[in-house]
DNA sequence: CTTATAAATGTATTTTTATTACATACTGTG
DNA sequence: CACAGTATGTAATAAAAATACATTTATAAG
């Protein structure tokens, strides 16, 4: 993806130490930035009561080689829903301002995840689950869910899978593993003590560890393998969800990785699955609830 | 935000009824699409081997109102990151190609949602959750996660709050239910028949009945207020996913708004959870798990 | 296999847009 | 108040895009 040049926030920036002219013409593409994304340069002059060169010398002082280039990275800007990235949310916000806002952030949690993934990684990751003959979750706290969503999303493989949130048993679950386990770990910030214990008790009986966690946390370097989101987390006031989004998609990323690998084998066994729910529903099933 | 024109996917697909000359021009900015935002008619032209009159034909076939207005519609499905939206993973793709996929499927979802929310609804849900002396959060299946999710979210409110996934614990809590009792229930069909009956138990007894469901569901008639979240879900083959990513998130939302609504009145409620989990981590203690 | 006709493409021109060079008007400082 | 130095505007030039129109190419009827 285009590296993110948020030249709207940055016009918006008091900071900025803009001439008189200059200033007017921020104002007159703040006013309407959708507008200036299609105007002339001469059309842009006049709204801003300033001569072209102006406009031009204005757009060249914000990075850009010229009106058209200006015109293209405020575009671009534009949609990346830059209007609220920068700005969390504030005591005063209300439903209709921060509702963008928190899922602003959300997506660009996860442009952020989707561009620092190494598919080379995901790729021996896939590997290991194919590999495996028993895949355990294991999340505690916020990431519990977490690991029980991907026991659901897992379960359409043959491959025997289930989540567990409780310490003492992920403890036991560990201690007891044995070559062909895979034990997939997620944790925010990697550095849950009892997780850590787990996935050295799990190593130490030969099982296979792999983390969703924080780079460089003791819970990476304790795995087999680590795939680290180092997703900027919000402050301290809003809880981390951010993170767990891009978890969740990870795992989908995964799932659907070993679903390819296997091809057309466990189809039978999904369909198995859909036809088991159809008598909860209210006719026209679908495959969630 | 702007509407995605998605041009690419138009370029690109072998229906297009192009002739040979504007073949030319599609394969041209399909061989680099970012290099022809930046580049003139001229060079364009000079790079498909055709006129330059060609190529403004070719612009304005495509809806553009002409060279300009195409780059910048071009510019604009490259940053929603289009290349791969409409493009569903195919049995041939491999981790560098699916995994970008299925995150720009999950940042469209999101997008989506964002842009279909009604402030107003979100307002008055609010509203209910302030006005609440105990709080459920029920789901069954693939939303059980969900449910989860929410109450680690809305534990940090002074207002008892839990989550079920058990259909016979759910039913029992909602034929119990009295006034002040909240049920939130999370069911992306809203055709789960447990879950509706459930919703119909717990207005029977004066309980208040929010969901985040699918529109004209079973389960949207059943409620008070309901929530409907309308993503267009992935192909029979891959399990929904995207549409849980948008309940976690609208569920963010509303704790957020809560948050505001409460002010400073729940912040030492909020910094005896955090040190209570302190003595559970390695050092640097961070929010989440 | 012509030939008429329409569609597609290209050439040359005009119009629009952006940039540059340069002149003028400000601003602050000794 | 004069003199830098910066800021802004004017006018000219260059670049880019769109248009009008000519030519070619394909298509179908005879």
């Amino acid at each position: 993806m285009t590296t993110p040049q948020n030249l709207l926030s940055n016009l918006a920036k008091p900071a900025q130490a803009f001439s008189k002219a200059e200033q007017k013409v921020a104002d007159a593409i703040l006013a309407n930035p959708e507008l200036t994304t299609r105007s002339s340069i001469a059309r842009l002059a006049q709204a801003a009561a300033v001569s072209e060169p102006t406009v031009n010398r204005f757009c060249k002082r914000l990075g850009a080689t010229g009106f058209p280039d200006f015109k293209l990275k405020l575009a671009l800007s534009l949609a990346s829903g830059a209007r609220f990235i920068n700005s969390a949310v504030a005591e005063d916000d209300t439903a209709p301002t921060f509702t963008p806002k928190i899922f602003n952030a959300s997506i660009h949690a996860l442009e952020k995840t989707r561009d620092s993934i190494d598919p080379k990684l995901i790729h021996h990751v896939i590997d290991e689950v194919v590999a495996s003959k028993r895949i355990y979750f294991f999340g505690q706290g916020n990431s519990g869910p977490v690991a029980q969503d991907a026991e659901f999303k897992f379960f359409r493989f043959n491959t025997p899978v289930s989540a567990h949130q409780d310490p003492l048993m992920q403890r036991m679950l560990a201690a007891a593993s044995k070559p062909g386990d895979l034990f997939i770990i997620i944790s925010y910030t990697g550095r849950t003590i009892g997780l850590v214990e787990t996935a050295r008790l799990a190593r130490d009986s030969l099982g296979t560890v792999i983390s969703i966690t924080a780079p460089a946390s003791p819970l990476a370097r304790a795995s087999d393998l680590a795939i680290t989101l180092d997703v900027g987390e919000d402050t301290d006031e809003y809880l981390p969800m951010t993170s767990r989004l891009a978890q969740l998609t990870l795992l989908d990323v995964i799932a659907t990785g070993v679903t390819l690998r296997q091809g057309q084998a466990h189809r039978p066994h999904l369909a198995r699955i859909k036809a088991s729910l159809a008598s909860t529903r209210f006719n026209s099933a679908e495959q969630d609830t």
